[in-house]
DNA sequence: AATGAATGAGTCTTCATTCAT
DNA sequence: AATGAATGAAGACTCATTCAT
């Protein structure tokens, strides 16, 4: 029941939330273990009630997010959808998980993505499903002749996934919030991009 | 005497290559100052008598590499070449600065460029200057007719940077090594994925 | 209860207590946290859970005695008692102090009342209030007439107190321990020497 | 020649006044040697061309004056005068000394004189022969009926130099510079006020 | 005499984790 | 489940001193 809930919250919820506004204000090395229980409005000890570790809590945090888009990925390329459309709900998705919670995708990108000696070495093999997800919209595209033949589809999904994430970390590293508009034309004008080429 | 350097090398020098390496291996945060000062086979208080903080190493490290950067980009939008040869330029020097020195790259790419919370806030006006560059590149593509009108530079740029930067990080996280054909092929396939876009 | 208390003593207390006998051994600069830690038979991190910092366990060691202190001498004015009876009671209490705790009173005079540079110059408030408060009884006795017009009661001040400061820090240097018949010798004729001078 | 002791300085004696300058500027500890160097101008290793150690620049600074002072005590008590005047003749050497270098005052009176665990300790015996020295004097004044027989010559040494300390402490601690009138009425008040006490 | 690079031991502080209640 | 006191390993930085030139 939804007012159960309000009244009554899952503290590992809450303990998992608070982390993620922490580790997106101040960085996973840089919070430490009470700045999370302090934001939760939950005692020290509660957080190592719930998780094995500071580590563990971001773990969570990272896999129930990435396993969701990975979920997505393979639920949009079993849809009858010509593979740009395909591209074009990836990146919605990508783009609507930033709109809907920045601080969670920032702590994925900045934390987990690129940290090659930490949380990226860890989850490395989650990461490389969710490109190996891309790769096979792309694959299928050329397949039927959507894309072209020249298009290798590992740098295809390199520059499709890499253009969604710099795009963010442009909206990560911005000092103003972002508007409403601006997310909507980010998801076309990045598959735009990709798929259309710069070339006139 | 060049001899004589190379027989007495800069021990500043030293130091800066010895933090590549460890930063590269470790990961700045895990790497201890004793661990740099071991690798160059200097004192521990040697890095201090040069460098006013471990911070400062890495700012260092990435200010030189990526000035030059900066540097050859704008170089290269100054010269008499097609948009298309411009962006196959950048994405051939930043290609052979992971060639020639692949730890450098790593450290730059994973500590201060996604770095929102440290490095890369600190060095934002720096890196920003870059898209700037590349940018300018792709308007002077636009305004000669070379690409289409639909691209929105600030979109392009992220695009292609975004690119280069993940085939990077694929590189970065792989267990074997590049190798120099690969390199090659990438310089091409980038550009021509960009430029050339999916669609068939 | 009391006897619990006194079996499971309070930590913060045993930390204070412990800092004080390093702090008169061996200095504050020269004594390490771990000397503090060890000595209270704690862990080094208690130190750190108690207070911000080692010179915050200075300065609450100071603050206590020296509050009391300067409570005493207000108490003392406002008694219904001759100046130089005040200036007894003030001598008694000061001596009193350092026969229950010299290694605080020790502290207190060589790492705070004349450390210039340091904690002399953080507490100056407090310690200025303690003269304030002496001023203000040699005052009363020049206002009663019980003191000499010619008296500054500024120099008063800093004859009386300075006095006791010089015998006490003669204790400090000594070699051998303080006997009971000296403390209560010293209390007369510091009074004796500043009020009745040495002309014959 | 003078003019020759300007054009080619004495390096010794500029690297100790600069000591004297930053040890009373920021405390033997927290200086540097390198402060000295930079103050004095000149490079960091001479410090230690003409010291062993940055504790022996201190114990120089220190017997340079104290020895001086421990001399005249001697010198004024073999003069043919009148006990109160000899008292004065000391308390204005002293005054003088602040008088015509206040930071060697300072240095001595914070970094030696109560220093109990550091350079008071080393320095005792020096220490020790000045307040001897005193003590002869109050015993001549005693001795020739001049002072009161009832004067313990301990205390009224203790009180005496204690005055001196504490109105030199104050004007250490004070943040205007001192005026040539306090200084000259100091040592007349502090005499007064030791030799004829506060009673009426 | 003079320089300043080079050395490395010393210590404060932080903070993840454990544990008793 | 919940609390927060207690633990102690780890690491950046300082700085007196030495040394080669």
């Amino acid at each position: 029941m939804a007012t159960a809930k309000a009244l009554a919250p899952d503290k590992r919820r809450l303990i998992l939330d608070a982390a993620v506004k922490v580790f997106a204000r101040q960085g996973f090395t840089q919070c430490r273990v009470a700045d999370i229980a302090d934001e939760a409005g939950v005692a020290y000890g509660l957080v190592y009630h719930y998780f094995r570790s500071k580590d563990a809590v971001l773990d969570t945090l990272f896999l129930e997010r990435w396993n969701a888009m990975v979920d997505f990925i393979a639920l949009v390329d079993r849809q009858d959808l010509a593979a740009r459309e395909k591209l074009r709900s990836v990146a919605g998705f990508i783009v609507d998980s930033y709109r809907h919670d920045p601080d969670l995708m920032k702590v994925i990108i900045v934390e987990v993505t690129r940290a090659a000696n930490s949380f990226g070495r860890t989850h490395l093999p989650e990461i490389r499903r969710a490109y190996a997800g891309i790769a096979e919209i792309v694959e299928g595209g050329v397949r039927t002749g959507e894309f072209r033949d020249a298009v290798a589809p590992y740098f295809a999904t390199m520059a499709f996934y890499g253009a969604i994430e710099q795009v963010l970390t442009g909206w990560i590293f911005a000092d103003e919030p972002i508007g409403s508009a601006e997310f909507d034309q980010a998801k076309d004008l990045i598959v735009e991009t990709i798929c259309g080429g710069l070339n006139g």
